[in-house]
DNA sequence: TTGAAAGCGCTAACAA
DNA sequence: TTGTTAGCGCTTTCAA
């Protein structure tokens, strides 16, 4: 029996020869409903086909719903983030929903007004480029979890890697096999600016600090990029045009891939150019890739911001800030450099 | 001056001192509002900083939101779908969300599910393991285009890719190479159960008919797995504990790549066991895999998706179903076999 | 060209 | 335990 209008409340109310507000209660398991009412309630809306609209919903209270914005859905790191934000969700009654940004700046702004519109109950958000003021003022309205972020705000929780953590051990790894002409190769000057709080600023600053203390100042070298394989894969072409580096400290894997395939345009291998990532995604381990890189847990990661997200939903204020121990995977690619003077 | 409350269409109303009617037509751009009422509302909408409620507007029409459910997020191939449907949504005035399955079965349809709960005016789905039946009840209600799926129903759209021809380059292809002890790695029985217009289905029937056709009858052996990189590599150690083919042809190159790394935990080389994947993901083109692989053209798919799926929307009623062409990108990797007798 | 008013489907006081 | 009722913030006739 195909109707032409989805059943809505007044219906299954009518079927069940109740009121409206009885099957609201059963639908949402509040107190005070007599087990037969609850049965019949229960049976119309199993005749009736029915489905909370819940749009209707979200106009009087919550919308069940969790959003996490997504800036480039092609990274793997990504879609652990999203593996571990979903098993979190499991059985809570709350629906994940993604937006993508896809690109830089603008467009994460965009997405995240674009799930605060649609009424989301809380937002999840990976370090889009925008202020702590602006994320203040979103986080009045809905609750916020920062992902990445480093900056610590009272208004949102924030989980974050430990980058400066991870960062010392990818320079002490490539300092202890003897590098000394280190590129670093990492996102736009508007990511990496000093004190944005994103996980490529904070990279690049410990690549910095690093390279300084071992009074490698003079071999510093910093190349920017797009957010893609592609463009690291590109922009990695005109460095090599210039100058051959003994090891490329890459702001993350997916960006390193594009490195490691330009080096074999280029016929350089594994033994002539070391290469480190960051994030650890599953083709790292590839073992024809075998990429030295930073793993920071990303399943981790996206399962507590969901819970922390969760607990601000349920009504907790004081902000939380959790890091996660980053780890060093060192693969077989990453040999000592032959020695050669300073440059 | 930050509020508590949000701004409402009331709220800008009294600010620009007119009515609501007249705010609403102005957001909309309808017909009948003077350019001094225009200007007076937008300037009254830019002082309170007002953003009409998604949830308001889909009670009493459109939500302005196109959603997509995803199986597996993992998979590179379905970034490339959203991200020619991102593309194509460009200056639409709608917004794309991702409802993620990452499972087979039941939450394919949960996930469909939750998209028409929340009141999106149209919906791209993958190939989920679902009766045409329920797709045309969903499809009732609301637009819906269905990407990979083979059958022709006259209630939504399709937007495939040849997997027939694919299938034919593949096999034509292993063929010519001499092989004859190919083995067809694919997803469950329940995902490539005949006539489901999956795919993996189709792919499936392609390899058995070539087989039969090339007088293989005996060489058949089908593998079954579930729909990630390491089910794949798992099940194709259990093969390969069995039996060494000389080629295997998998359902996919996520799966492809499992089936690498198991191969390559065995020590066997691409001379050794030659190995088709189907999508061209980008990574199969990298050096050191050299996958070979069908392409099609994944953007393509997800921007036709999404214009199909926009046409319905504004009313289109008569069915379209598209056809992507593959090619197959033939890499280093597969080499002839040598000879041998059939087992 | 503008505004008044009804109502979309639901929840949450409050009464009965 | 159950039902009545007043909205939530919008859009949309329909009059003015």
């Amino acid at each position: 029996m195909t109707q032409a209008r989805a059943a809505t409340i007044e219906d299954v109310a009518r079927e069940a020869g109740v009121s409206r507000a009885a099957v609201s209660k059963v639908i949402r398991n509040a107190y005070g409903v007599s087990p037969s009412m609850r049965e019949r309630v229960n049976a119309a809306i199993a005749a009736l086909d029915y489905r909370p609209r819940v749009a209707a919903r979200a106009m009087r209270g919550s919308s069940f719903t969790l959003g996490i914005e997504l800036p480039h859905i092609g990274n793997p790191f990504f879609a652990k983030i999203i593996a571990g934000a979903t098993a979190a969700l499991q059985g809570t009654g709350y629906q994940l929903i993604i937006a993508p940004a896809d690109v830089d700046g603008e467009e994460g702004v965009r997405a995240i007004g674009a799930l605060a519109d649609r009424q989301v109950d809380g937002i999840v958000a990976i370090s889009p480029l925008v202020s702590p003021e602006w994320l203040e003022r979103l986080a009045a309205r809905v609750p916020v979890v920062m992902l990445g972020r480093h900056d610590r705000s009272t208004a949102y929780d924030t989980v974050t890697g430990d980058d400066l953590e991870g960062t010392r051990l990818v320079m002490e790894h490539l300092f202890e096999l003897g590098h000394r002409r280190i590129v670093h190769l990492t996102r736009s000057e508007e990511v990496t600016r000093p004190g944005s709080g994103n996980p490529h600023a904070i990279r690049l600053e410990g690549y910095l600090t690093h390279m300084r203390a071992a009074g490698l100042e003079e071999c510093i070298r910093v190349v920017r990029t797009g957010l893609d394989e592609e463009s690291a894969r590109l922009d990695t072409l005109a460095l090599l045009d210039e100058e051959v580096p003994t090891a490329i400290f890459v702001g993350n894997d997916e960006l390193a891939m594009g490195t490691l395939r330009a080096l074999s345009e280029y016929h350089l291998t594994a033994e002539q150019v070391s290469v480190v990532g960051y994030d650890d995604v599953d083709i790292a381990s590839y073992p024809a890739i075998s990429l030295t890189s930073v793993n920071q847990a990303g399943e981790a990661m996206g399962e507590r911001a969901v819970r922390l997200l969760l607990e601000r939903v349920q009504g907790r204020t004081e902000p939380i800030h959790f890091s996660v121990e980053p780890s060093l995977k060192v693969r077989g690619s990453t040999r000592a450099a032959p020695a050669e003077p300073t440059p």
